[in-house]
This record gives C-alpha cells, sequence and structure tokens, in this order.
DNA sequence: CGTCGGTCGTAC
DNA sequence: GACGTACGACCGACGT
C-alpha cells in the first residue's frame, strides 16, 4: 500500500451513472440503477487502486460562490430529477458502511474540495489519484495528480492531457474558458472549440497573451474573440478550480476505514444488490456474525435489575416497546411478558406471566405493570413500535393506557411504500436491515401444536421477544431518515397515520352491538330456503350434487346440459360466475336456482352464521380489526369481521344489517360522503361542467345522461340515468369500452362512442386521465391530493395486460386514495370534537366513504348536524363535499 | 389434517 | 384479456 490519496468525483459519477445504467429498480419500484452504477465502479476503484487515504466528495446542495458570481450559472441544468434524488441517500449511507470517507461542503463545489485536498496532499508527499468524469479536474494534473476517468478506464498524467486536449494542465483553465461549457452555461467563444483554443494557446503561450494580440486575429472568429473580451475574465473565474476551501478534514485524516459490514448487508437488502449481499454471507440467517452483530439482551427476573432498567427507559429519548401475549386478539390478550429498549443492538425481556410446569420465579403481573403504567403512560417520552394499535389495546386490557404513541414502524414502512405488501416485522426486518429475525413460530411452534406464549420456556421466548424491540428501534432508526427525505410522507405520517393510530384503536374497543338472536332466526330462515332451492336443483339435475362446487356445476351445466359458454375464468375453465349463470337463466331453470342458492349461501356462511361468533362475550359487541397498513392506496381494510363488505344492495342482504343496533337510548347514525370519488376526479381535472354540476349539487348521473345523451337534465329516462352511471364508476375504474360494454349488455362500439361522447362534454376528464398516464410513466408513481403515493412499477412492464393493469390503478389510486385520505381526516377532526365537548356518542365503524355512530337520544339534537359539518369542512377542494346523514333504531334503518 | 391456489361474491 | 381496492367462504389438489 503506497501513500496514496484517492478522491472520487462523487457526483459526477452519480449523474452519469444515471444516465448510463438501465433503470434498474428493487422490487418496490424505487430506483437503485444510479447507486449500483457508483457502488460498482467505487468497488472496482477500491480494488485496483489500493490507497491509504480515500475520499469520496459530492456537492453540496443550494448555490454555491460561482452563482454568487455569476446568477446564469447551471442555470439551464434541468432539475434533478426525483429518481435520481432519491438515490442520494441510499448512495451515501453504502459509501459510509463501506467506510470511505464521504465529504459534501456547501458554498462549493465537489471540484474545489478535490483541489484543496490535492494541494494538500502534495504539500505532504502524497500522491493523488483523482477519479471523475469531468475534464474540468484536467487542471489539478501535475508531477504527483493523476486524473482518472475510471468509466472509460483510462488515466491522465501530464502528457495525457497534452495529449488529450493540446494544452499542459496548466493552461486548461484558459483552455476551458475559451471554449466555455453549455452545459454549466459558462459563456466561452462563439465557434472556438478544443482545436482552436489549443492552437491559440499553444501559438500565444496563455489566454493573457492571446488577449492581448485579439485584434491579430482575424476572420469570424477573431470577431467573436474580441466580442467575448469583456466576459471573460468571468468565464475564467468559473473554471478556475479553488484550491483554498476551508475544510475540516486533512488528507491524512481520510484514511481508509473497515466496512461496517451488517450495516451494507442491510442496504445491500433494501436495494436488492443480491451478489454483493452474498458476498457479504447472504441472507441465509445461517451466519450470526452478519445476523447479529453482537447483541446484549437482558432477562429481567428481579426487582433490582426492573429499577435499573426504569430508571434509563424514564431517562431515554425514545423507547421501543413490544408485548408478548396469550392471544392474537386484542380485545382478550393478555400480556405474558414485555420487552422494551432505547438502544440497538440492546434489549431486555421482562417475562411476567409464563405459566407452565417449571417454569422460573417472575415478578408479579400486577405489581410490575403499576410500576411501568406512569412510565408507559407518560405523553412525555415517546415510545416506538411495530402496530402499536395492538399493544395499546393489550395495555388498555390491564387499566394501562399507552400514552407517547410517537412512531410506529409499520407506518412508517407503509407510508414509504404502500405497495410493499406486506408491512411486517419479519419483512420489514430483511427488507431493510438484511435480517430474518427469529419467527413467532419457531417460538411458539405452529398448527395444532402451537402454544400461547405463556406457555413458551423464558428462554425461547426472551431472545425473540427482546429481538422484537430491538428490531423495531433499529428499523425506525433506517426508516426515519427516509421519510425525512419525502416532505408529503413524513407529513402524511405526522399528521394523519400517527394520530389516527389512537382513533382506530378506540373504535375498535367501542365496538359494535349485534343482535345475534335475530342472526340466529336469519339463519334458520335462510336454511329452509336454502334446502328447498336445493332440493329443486337436485330435481332438475336428477342427481345430488354440491352446489357450492363450480366444478361440479360446470360439469353439470357446460357437459351434461350441453349450456354455451359464455366466458372463462383466467385458468381457461368455462367460468360459472354470476353473470354467466343470469344469461344461462334465459335458457333453463337451474341456473336461476344456482343464483338464488349462492345469494342465500353466502349470507348465511358469511354474515348470520359467522358474526354471532365473533361476538365478545365481554362486551356483546363485535370488535373489528382496521388494518391501517393493508391497503395499496390508502384505504383501510377491516377483519374479524370485515365490517366493510356487509350486504346491502339486496333485500335479503340488507336485513343482515338490521342485527347492527345501538344500546338502549341511543341510535346508530350513518354519515357517508356522497359521490366522494367523483366530486375528487372533478377536483383533479378540473374539468368545467363537473366542477359546475356539482356546484350547483344535481344528481351526478343524471347530469352525465343529460350530456351524454344531449336531452334536458327532466328528459334523461332510467336506462340512461343507468348508463351514465355504469360510465362514472367505469371512468373511476380506468374502464375500456368492453368493460362498459359488457356491464351494459350493449356492442363495444355502441359502449366505445358513449365513452367518446362523455370526453367530449367532459374534455377536462379527457385531459386529466391522459396526463396521469403521462404522469404514472415518467415518474413510476402517482399520488394524491395530499402526496400519498402509490408505486406502479408495472406501468412500465413489457406484458400489456400487466402495463395496462397498472394504467388502470394509476387513474384509480389518486380518487380512491384521495377519498381515503379525506375520511381519514374527517375521523381525526370528529375523534377530537367527540373529546372536547365531553360527548358519549361513539364513533363505531368506517366503511370507506361513510362513518357510523352509536348516539345517546340526548345528543341527537346536535351530533348529527356537527358531525356532517365537520366532515365537510375537513378540506377545501373544487367542489363542495356533501354528506349524507341518517339515523334510525339500526344500521340499515341509518340510511337516509 | 393443514396449506394453498382457484373461483366466487360481498362492500365501496 | 378487457373495472379499481379489499376480505373471506368454499372446493379440491397436494403434502405431511
Amino acid at each position: 500500500m503506497s501513500d496514496k490519496l484517492v478522491l472520487v468525483d462523487g457526483s459526477s459519477y452519480l449523474y452519469r451513472a444515471f444516465h448510463a445504467m438501465p433503470n434498474l429498480t428493487n422490487s418496490q419500484g424505487e430506483p437503485t440503477g444510479a447507486v449500483y452504477g457508483v457502488v460498482n465502479m467505487l468497488r472496482r476503484l477500491l480494488k485496483e487502486q489500493p490507497a491509504e487515504y480515500f475520499a469520496v466528495v459530492f456537492d453540496a446542495s443550494g448555490p454555491t460562490f460561482r452563482n454568487q458570481m455569476y446568477p446564469e450559472y447551471k442555470a439551464n441544468r434541468p432539475p434533478m430529477p426525483d429518481e435520481l434524488r432519491v438515490q442520494i441517500q441510499p448512495l451515501h449511507d453504502v459509501i459510509s458502511a463501506l467506510g470511505l470517507p464521504l465529504i459534501c461542503v456547501k458554498g462549493v463545489e465537489a471540484d474545489d474540495v478535490i483541489g484543496t485536498l490535492t494541494v494538500a496532499a502534495s504539500e505532504i508527499g502524497i500522491e493523488t489519484l483523482i477519479a471523475s468524469g469531468d475534464k474540468d479536474l484536467a487542471q489539478l494534473v501535475g508531477d504527483k495528480v493523476l486524473l482518472m476517468d475510471s468509466m472509460k478506464d483510462v488515466t491522465y498524467n501530464v502528457a495525457g492531457v497534452v495529449n488529450k486536449f493540446g494544452v499542459p494542465p496548466e493552461r486548461m483553465v484558459d483552455f476551458l474558458t475559451l471554449v466555455g461549457d453549455t452545459v454549466d452555461n459558462i459563456p466561452g467563444v462563439p465557434k472556438v472549440g478544443p482545436k482552436t483554443a489549443s492552437k491559440w494557446l499553444n501559438e500565444f503561450g496563455s489566454l493573457d497573451e492571446l488577449v492581448q494580440h485579439a485584434d491579430d486575429i482575424g476572420g469570424k472568429v477573431g470577431e467573436n474573440l474580441r466580442a467575448a473580451l469583456d466576459q471573460l475574465p468571468m468565464s475564467k473565474a468559473l473554471a478556475t478550480i479553488k484550491l483554498d476551501v476551508q475544510l475540516d478534514v486533512h488528507p491524512d485524516g481520510l484514511q481508509l476505514q473497515p466496512a461496517d459490514k451488517s450495516r451494507l448487508c442491510a442496504l445491500y437488502a433494501g436495494l436488492e444488490f443480491k451478489t454483493w449481499l452474498s458476498e457479504l454471507g447472504g441472507l441465509s440467517g445461517g451466519d450470526d456474525k452478519v445476523k447479529s452483530p453482537s447483541v446484549d439482551y437482558q432477562v429481567i427476573f428481579d426487582q433490582k435489575a426492573l429499577n435499573r432498567w426504569i430508571k434509563r427507559l424514564q431517562s431515554a429519548k425514545l423507547i421501543s416497546v413490544d408485548t408478548e401475549t396469550t392471544s392474537l386478539d386484542p380485545m382478550q390478550a393478555r400480556i405474558v411478558g414485555l420487552s422494551f429498549t432505547d438502544r440497538p443492538c440492546e434489549a431486555a425481556y421482562l417475562p411476567l406471566g409464563h405459566d407452565y410446569a417449571g417454569a422460573p420465579d417472575q415478578l408479579s403481573l400486577e405489581d410490575t405493570l403499576a410500576q411501568l403504567k406512569p412510565l408507559l403512560e407518560d405523553p412525555a417520552l415517546p415510545k416506538v413500535g411495530q402496530n402499536l394499535k395492538y399493544d395499546r389495546s393489550v395495555l388498555l386490557n390491564h387499566d394501562i393506557e399507552l400514552q407517547g404513541i410517537r412512531f410506529d414502524t409499520m407506518l412508517e414502512s407503509y407510508v414509504l411504500d404502500s405497495t410493499g405488501s406486506r408491512h411486517d416485522m419479519d419483512t420489514l426486518s430483511l427488507k431493510y436491515l438484511g435480517l430474518n429475525p427469529i419467527r413467532f413460530e419457531d417460538v411458539a411452534g405452529k398448527g395444532k401444536k402451537q402454544l400461547t406464549f405463556n406457555q413458551v420456556p423464558v428462554e425461547t421466548a426472551a431472545p425473540y421477544a427482546a429481538e422484537d424491540a430491538d428490531l423495531v428501534l433499529r428499523l425506525h432508526q433506517t426508516l426515519y431518515p427516509r421519510l425525512k427525505q419525502f416532505e408529503k410522507q413524513y407529513e402524511l405520517l405526522e399528521n394523519i397515520e400517527m394520530p389516527l393510530l389512537p382513533v382506530l384503536s378506540r373504535i375498535e374497543r367501542t365496538g359494535v352491538r349485534v343482535d345475534s338472536d335475530m342472526l340466529a332466526r336469519q339463519s334458520s330462515e335462510l336454511s329452509e330456503r336454502i334446502d328447498t332451492l336445493e332440493q329443486k336443483a337436485f330435481d332438475q339435475v336428477g342427481a345430488d350434487f354440491n352446489i357450492a362446487s363450480p366444478k361440479q356445476i360446470q360439469e353439470i351445466l357446460f357437459e351434461k346440459l350441453q349450456l354455451p359458454v359464455i366466458s372463462k375464468t383466467p385458468k381457461g375453465q368455462p367460468s360459472t360466475s354470476e353473470s354467466v349463470l343470469q344469461e344461462l337463466a334465459e335458457q333453463h331453470e337451474l341456473p336461476k336456482l344456482i343464483l338464488e342458492h349462492r345469494a342465500l349461501s353466502k349470507l348465511r356462511s358469511t354474515y348470520t352464521e359467522k358474526l354471532p361468533l365473533l361476538v365478545n362475550p365481554d362486551t356483546g359487541r363485535v370488535h373489528t380489526s382496521y388494518h391501517q397498513a393493508s391497503v395499496a392506496t390508502g384505504r383501510l381494510s377491516s377483519t374479524d369481521p370485515n365490517l366493510q363488505n356487509i350486504p346491502v344492495r339486496t333485500a335479503d342482504g340488507r336485513r343482515i344489517r338490521e342485527a347492527f343496533v345501538p344500546e338502549p337510548g341511543s341510535v346508530l347514525l350513518a354519515a357517508d360522503y356522497s359521490q366522494i370519488e367523483l366530486r375528487i376526479m372533478a377536483h383533479l381535472s378540473g374539468d368545467e361542467g363537473l366542477l359546475g354540476a356539482f356546484a350547483e349539487n344535481q344528481d351526478i348521473h343524471r347530469a352525465t345522461a343529460s350530456e351524454v345523451f344531449s336531452v334536458a337534465l327532466e328528459d334523461v329516462d332510467r336506462d340512461q340515468r343507468r348508463s351514465a352511471k355504469a360510465i362514472n364508476f367505469g371512468l373511476i375504474y380506468g374502464m375500456s369500452a368492453f368493460g362498459l360494454a359488457r356491464q351494459l349488455g350493449i356492442d363495444r362500439s355502441e359502449a366505445q362512442s358513449y365513452i367518446e361522447l362523455y370526453f367530449d362534454r367532459y374534455p377536462g376528464v379527457k385531459a386529466y386521465m391522459e396526463q396521469i398516464r403521462t404522469q404514472a410513466r415518467e415518474q413510476q408513481f402517482v399520488e394524491t391530493v395530499f402526496g400519498r403515493k402509490l408505486y406502479l412499477p408495472d406501468i412500465s412492464s413489457s406484458n400489456h395486460a400487466r402495463r395496462q393493469g397498472a394504467e388502470r390503478a394509476a387513474i384509480n389510486a389518486p380518487m380512491q386514495g384521495t377519498a381515503a385520505d379525506l375520511i381519514k381526516l374527517a375521523m381525526l377532526a370528529i375523534d377530537s370534537w367527540l373529546t372536547e365537548q365531553a360527548l358519549k356518542t361513539r364513533m363505531i365503524m368506517q366503511v370507506h366513504d361513510e362513518l357510523v355512530f352509536e348516539v345517546p337520544d340526548s345528543e341527537l339534537k346536535d351530533v348529527p348536524e356537527a358531525i356532517a359539518a365537520l366532515m365537510s369542512g375537513v378540506a377545501e377542494l373544487g367542489v363542495p363535499l356533501r354528506v349524507d346523514v341518517g339515523s334510525g333504531a339500526n344500521w340499515a334503518e341509518a340510511h337516509s
């Protein structure tokens, strides 16, 4: 190893790699090509140019002294593309993890830092190798200074510079001054290129001499030179690299550091640089050295240790908290243990409720929780966790109201990129830290033999539980800086998702009263009708079969009865879906029976039989789980039970809603946004016709029909309105003429003409649809009014179907997602208002565009109006947000 | 006996 | 193939 300093012009390589590399992305659709290109180059450089000192230098953001000198400097440059900007931080991270000193100085450019370091190195006898693709740096070449273009793999010494540019390094500034630089917007002498510049400089010796003899030069170039004389000093100053930048580092402080392998592993994992990752020991999880860089996990068995940790946590800036419990159901779960930490790679597990035979003595659950209560309930002590909505609920089961819920890694990941299908700890750890954590099933088993956590041995539980707390903190430390780069995403997290977490928790814990007896009566009634239908179907066929089996139905309809195949499933099988059976019902009795049977068994199996099983015995209510990080567009989803697909369309289905009832003395109140997505379409497109129709509070489908079919509003008939409604919904979903035709049972050309007529009448909508497609293609994502991003990697897929699918998602997501943002804001506003007013009204359900409340009779006078006002007033869009409110003795009645 | 893909149907 | 986003029931193939 020689006394050598390698200086890398990071900014120059970043740009070149960005433009040279194919558009690489990871599976999340995040661009990674430029990072790959630069890191690849650095790795080669490290191997081929062993040096003791090393630095990668980047331009800092913001203006430099050159901008002050000359405002037009680099003014022609287009702004940095987003796909490049987002790669800067990951690249810096990788460089640091590689152990390479990284330098970024405000007010000057990378060139100036490199120049200054080169001079300083020469003064103490260190040779310098500059790696850059920028020819400006040739002015620094000298006896002890080489310039290397490592992408083209050429190195210039003094002779090389002369050979390449026709002038020696000390004349490079003069050369650059004459030639100018269109990219940086430095004016040179018009019509003077490298050839003329070097010819003149060799003839006259220097720019100064040339200027003295400017009058001797003939021709057009001579004129140009004389015309440019005034601005040459400026150009020269701009082209001159500064050699005296104030730096807080010196060359001898730039020793190469050993690489931080675990950090590098995490970064490569996120970027999905699989080859380099496997070089480091891989993802296998088998390699403990890579997996856990010496973690310190403790188990708390006695009061002394507990005291130490309490003291430590009390003075921490941020603590990571996790609970281990007896159940996945947050309403039923009891605490078995707690884990926490305030420092990466350290954590403690506090077992409190392991009760298998031979379990070690543990601190008392009740006493210990009482000691921890002040800390957990301290709003001034910030907490981070993974899905803290669950932990909040579990703690509430023990009368502890978790406060200071500051960050949730699940939501951080979701806001950064909602398209990653899962945001659970295992997925995030692998993606962002390159680690495979101990899985729940590794400690508790799975299937029938699965233990509840209280039966898991403490010595098995502790590493698992402590690791969870540790990894949450480490994930947060990785995710949070990324969020900080995206202002909108950060605001979304801070202003919507985090505040929403406790609101959702309250809704879940309040639950909804369900009349199980009524559902039981409906079940029996349905069963009778189902049996009758089944018997009739068997009679028709002449044999028993399973009506619920699409496969058997398919055999009977299309083979035995030889009915025509209307459409096929994606697998190529003849479909037996509702629309197919509808059509076949015209020719045969059986499809009708199957349809009705299906409808009724669906109601019975999914709703009337299932809902009573989910009623909590303690509360007599169902407590759904709202998932805040599962829908890519920003919507919530609901499970156990799913309250967001309770039937409403048919009379039989609607009866299920009669079983959703209030406490005696209260009513159910439903408030829903009217046509929210179409209103958002009007807002986003700015289409005047659509905006006007909403401003006048018209029936939007009727208004559309009037426009498309050219009839007066009052003359629109039922069929025209139905068609217009299908068009309107189709637009929201990015539907094609084919889809509309199928929906309306008309032929494709007719559907096409409807669509053309629509776009004719609403040109703003047409322009918007075009624009959003283009935007999606260009930036690989679309966003809501509030900046929620949806990445669409498939938008540039070579697969036609996938690409078209992504285009439809691109059209739908801004509308669906903005609606989701709006109702979340409404939920926040209403929750705060109910608390401030100390009302007894409870928010109990959210169904995408509808909120349902349980309102005591005594509050019925003011609450409905106030809720409608809060929902309407949640944002100022180009259209009014209308809210319909209704109330009644059950959910069916509450729909006005 | 459990898991998983396929199909279907409910909501907005 | 052709309408976006979910959850979930049921069937039936497959593996333990």
